[in-house]
DNA sequence: GGCTAACCGAGACGGTACGTCCAGTCTTCGT
DNA sequence: ACGAAGACTGGACGTACCGTCTCGGTTAGCC
């Protein structure tokens, strides 16, 4: 069922997928779909959270610019260009339209998103290479908003460039940001 | 028939605005309205071009911070809390359905927003306060980037501290990366 | 479960009897329903027969013209005023739907009416009132059918003058068709 | 579409006719039938009026005892072998179950019927050959009361003996009833 | 100034999917 | 072991909109 919906929203879109779809690919009964979601939004979300996850684990190089620019590069990637990532573009768009899914969607998937998304600061603020009073969610949202603003409002090219110079402008700031480069 | 469709969206969401319905609020027949547009999200990118773009009008202080701070918390307030702001994140939510509707929104609504966006920036090197090699477009997604992105996807409050945080990261920042205020 | 039933129809009409409904109303799960009966109809039938024959038990006053008014009113109130009148009906009209059902409740049902109905008839006939050579089944059919006519065909009202008519037309004509008052 | 609906019943019987199916079979969306009929039942009413009345005209011999023979024969014809005949008995079994049914049923086909058996009766009393104050509406209900009787309740054969001997009770009494025969 | 054509309202139409109800079959679990 | 509980496939229900398609009934323009 969740395999079913998958393939539908990567082969039909977003509107291609429907309930009636989804049961007729998985041979299954409509009413067996609604005993356990509410709305094909749901579905989605459970496949997204089956199948998903696990291709988004942050790398440990111990470095955190090499942290970085690698985990945002796959981010990217995830979103621009894996089936998971059509999912979860899908979602947010529809969690605009509807604030229950909206609520769901966060609680579920993008909770989770963002502890990965910390993952790299937080360990480098373990290995000293960041302040021990920076903001994360600040640097997390600092990070990654410019990727999605790109992937989902303006449709600019997320290039492994532009990673670049983002983990470049967000290492000099934070560095800066204690105060311990001023010295210089 | 623009404000038909307006206000069906702000009363009863995106699900909520349908062909039909504008019609009839309209008092117009529906072929009158295929005749003009191909689908309720045209109907509804015009109907966000015709009363929106005013709102936004970058303001003008001659100092870059209190440019940047009055403008970002516009656009804040703008996303979450006006009625064009509501179409404005439908139609960024349908963008993410379908690859004709997100053509013809960044065509039509994202360009000139984008323009918007970077006034302050631009009026701010015609002053001298930044450098003139700096990369507007860079500057701008990391600038409106982390607000679009917490409201989009995380749903995080966009508040005034946030801003000024978001503002400050980025001047320290910019006005270093050419090197000019270490000489200070 | 057969009051269940026969509560259902009464209270919400044929259609509002449902093998889950009746499941349900008598606390009881589908299967067991199924293990016993096939259909719904079946169900009524059984309901019918419980608790509806021993309403119509003609009575014996010794007079065929006090038998046959009386029962035949009883037979008239029966069908029209009484809940297990409501069943015998419904069930009659589900035979004309299907065969199966048709055939069930004939044997079990109709079959019993007739012998019924054909009592008074029979009982005169042994008092000498009626000729031994008499068709009691055409006698009968020419009693009660135009009283099932009314009620099932034309919804006429079957008051007791209509009655006291279908009786004396009957006795007249029986009287006479053994030629024993052609002779005067 | 009327013809699907008819084809339907005769092919599968009344459980048989669904709206889906009338549509799909008449090339028709299912909103053009809700459009125009509230139920199936409806779609069936209409269906007999369309092509059923004109098989059942009475004829006129000039003689009540030939037209009765042949109109009753006709009629028990129509209800036992006849398409349409199962149209109407089906519409008498639905109104057993539903009040409303019952009531457009009656309005637009019993009352027709009724019409057309008065008919013979009529003609005999214009001829003399009934008297002038004969209850018309009770010599129908005795006369075809019966034939109903057999083929909706008992399913007894309606076979030419069977209406021969109604017709003769039935002229008998008749005749006997003003006295003019008694006179003989 | 009258004829004609375009446009518009109204809404019927063939469709697709919705979400619900119930049928009839099945498995599980507790007494 | 039996029966309640209820999940399951399947199919029809009646509804909402879709996008297409006639219909008249205005206007408006052009002769």
């Amino acid at each position: 069922m969740l395999n079913a919906a998958d393939d539908l929203l990567v082969e039909r879109g977003f509107a291609g997928v429907t309930i009636e779809g989804i049961a007729a690919r998985a041979g299954v009964a409509k009413q067996t779909i609604y005993r356990w979601w509410a709305s094909k939004t749901e579905v989605l979300i459970d496949a997204y959270l089956e199948d998903a996850a696990e291709d988004l684990t942050p790398p440990d190089h111990g470095d955190l610019v090499s942290d970085l620019r690698d985990y945002l590069r796959t981010l990217a990637r995830f979103l621009t260009g894996s089936d998971s990532g059509e999912v979860f573009k899908a979602l947010i768009g529809q969690a605009q339209h509807a604030p229950d899914v909206a609520a769901a969607f966060r609680d579920k998937c993008v909770e989770e998103q963002r502890h990965r998304d910390r993952l790299p600061i937080e360990r480098a603020i373990g290995r000293g290479e960041l302040p021990k009073n920076l903001d994360v969610t600040m640097a997390v949202d600092q990070l990654v908003g410019p990727i999605y603003y790109r992937i989902l409002v303006t449709g600019q090219a997320v290039d492994p460039r532009f990673i670049d110079e983002l983990v470049d402008s967000f290492l000099h700031r934070s560095v800066r940001s204690d105060g311990s480069d001023q010295a210089n």
